[in-house]
DNA sequence: ATGAAAGCGCTAACAA
DNA sequence: TTGTTAGCGCTTTCAT
């Protein structure tokens, strides 16, 4: 058997009216309460009529009329990466607390992805936009922002578009890593470094540079090595090449926790101990580096609070605009959130 | 410098008809392409107008006239849970090669949020529903049914919602931990098992049960331990109680791989070796469980796939839907996905 | 090949 | 306190 109703009609407006005995206009004001004086007696009727009726107001014409979607789309490079599940999760903090809906679309770092992504965000009449994945910036997105839709970068930033952005201190964390390896006396650091066109990782291994100078390393022991993608098996292959060279790196920094998953994998198949042969230090600190069995020594920059925050200036930003007849009166704030070391079991610690 | 344009009205379609000198009907048929003829001269001068305009049609106008808004509702429990965020990567991969977009919300497994959630969806008018977050079924969702909205379950079986449900085959991976286990000469074999009100749990619990009786296990050794949680946190908790009693189990099957996790490191703090001391075995096979340090033996039921599978499934309903006019004739099935056991390190393969 | 007009379900003046 | 009415931006007959 299948869910055979024979799906009447959505109830209206109108037939909660007539089911009431009252006019429309009484009806929506009994939804807008506040602002309207209505009969006890007449509310009891709407509300009986509702409940038989089991109606619900359309969200869509509602927003046709109040130009107001009450929705946010929130845009992420990909749902199966825990850095944004992280994120999406601190997002959905604080808009599940609000009215508003998230709508929700991934572009696996895709230029042509992201271009489609935010314009049916557009044509969805989404209030704002949170952008986690953006490396080349799309003219779809100064359209939008054109057409009055606000925009919030986490994670990332750019240098074009003047909106807020929400970034963790990647050069100061990744500073930190290299003091923290040099410590333990590692000459010989290397670092595998993510895609150069997303700016959190072009900003780590900028970091590493200024690390190893204040370090006094040159490029003779410090050395990057580049991934086109910050994968566990990117990682595991790079970290594969460099420890099979002639002269293996005895401290390896990676683009971020994935990747030092697959250098610490590459290890492993070598039979290389973990911190003793090799030390290994991550970024982002996900949830996986404080496993049993994996203690990887990482930098947190709190990546849920990074979503909290650009949602909460989002909100904020959109409620501004209608607060202030569409204008758009707040400064653009690159903000820049602090990066701690946590040293964990594979940085010698 | 803020983004300070003055937010010009966005355009309408009278705007693009107006510059583009035809009717508003004439636009609107340019972009409903394939139905209607229309001049090539005309096409060109309205494309030229939506391209000067940047106009961008308004989904929410569309939509209250067609009655269709091309929106899913996904709701699941929490995003930082790697088993949604498979799931949600699963239905993104079908619903991301469609127009139709995602809303996405969370619930923690809360059944007042899950009402809200819902009756939000439904006041936008999504036109069907993804429902992987489901322990005590809200009213809501019955309504949303009743009033045309197709739902589909995903990792959920439901008693008395004739709905579509994909679920992986809870109970027989379970027999085959055990049977594996046993199978390994563990004879004080103990099963972490996660809130009962969860079916994919309550399934798992019942496999263990089964799997002890096929191998002449009784209660005396085989004990199951109930957590109120399935985190890594209460796995930790529960297996710590486990591990501290007088004769504590050789073996645990964790009702997933977090709670497994969560045995892991009680094992560990404890000084006890896997798989020497102790095997351990989790469910859902979630990425981390391949990783280096990690090795943990699981059972894989394709979580990503399950979101496909779900999503197409729904899909399907809804196009259906519309080509019998609104009738609802397909039959609810409930789709047993095949769990697979992946041996790994922790089980003392 | 194109246009006029009637709504879709709701809100917001303005009247009564 | 309640009702009338004019749209919001678009699709869709039905004319032309």
């Amino acid at each position: 058997m299948s869910n055979r109703f024979p799906t009447e009609r959505r109830a209206t407006i109108r037939d909660v009216a007539a089911k009431a005995g009252v006019s429309i206009a009484t009806v929506s004001k009994y939804f807008n309460k506040g602002d309207y004086y209505i009969a006890d007696a007449t509310k009891q009727r709407i509300a009986e009529a509702i409940l038989q009726l089991d109606y619900e107001p359309s969200a869509t014409a509602r927003g046709l009329v109040s130009r107001r979607s009450r929705a946010i789309g929130v845009v992420i490079a990909s749902f199966d990466n825990p850095f944004y599940a992280q994120l999406i999760a601190g997002v959905d903090d604080v808009i599940g607390a609000t009215d508003f809906t998230m709508v929700v679309a991934s572009t696996a770092d895709d230029p042509k992805a992201q271009a489609e992504v935010v314009q049916s965000m557009r044509q969805r009449q989404v209030e704002g936009m949170l952008l986690a994945s953006l490396t080349s910036e799309s003219p779809e997105v100064a359209k939008a922002l054109r057409s009055g839709i606000d925009v919030v970068l986490a994670s990332r930033v750019s240098a074009d578009l003047n909106v807020d952005a929400f970034v963790g201190d990647n050069v100061g964390g990744a500073m930190e890593v290299v003091r923290h390896l040099a410590g333990h006396g590692h000459r010989r650091i290397a670092h595998v470094a993510g895609p150069q066109n997303v700016t959190s990782f072009s900003m780590r291994a900028e970091g590493f540079r200024r690390g190893c100078d204040e370090a006094g390393l040159d490029a003779t022991t410090a050395t990057i090595s580049l991934v086109s993608e910050a994968s566990v098996d990117a990682g595991e292959a790079a970290a594969g090449a460099l420890l099979d060279s002639a002269e293996p790196p005895t401290a390896i920094f990676a683009a971020n926790d994935r990747v030092a998953l697959g250098v610490l994998r590459a290890a492993e198949r070598r039979g290389l101990g973990v911190p003793g042969d090799l030390a290994v230090v991550g970024f982002d600190n996900i949830w996986v580096a404080d496993m049993p069995g994996v203690h990887l020594s990482s930098v947190d920059a709190d990546t849920r609070d990074t979503g909290r925050q650009a949602a909460r200036r989002l909100l904020e930003r959109i409620e501004r605009r209608w607060a202030d007849g569409g204008a758009d009166v707040l400064e653009a704030e690159q903000h820049t959130l602090p990066a701690r070391f946590i040293a964990r079991h594979t940085c010698g610690c």
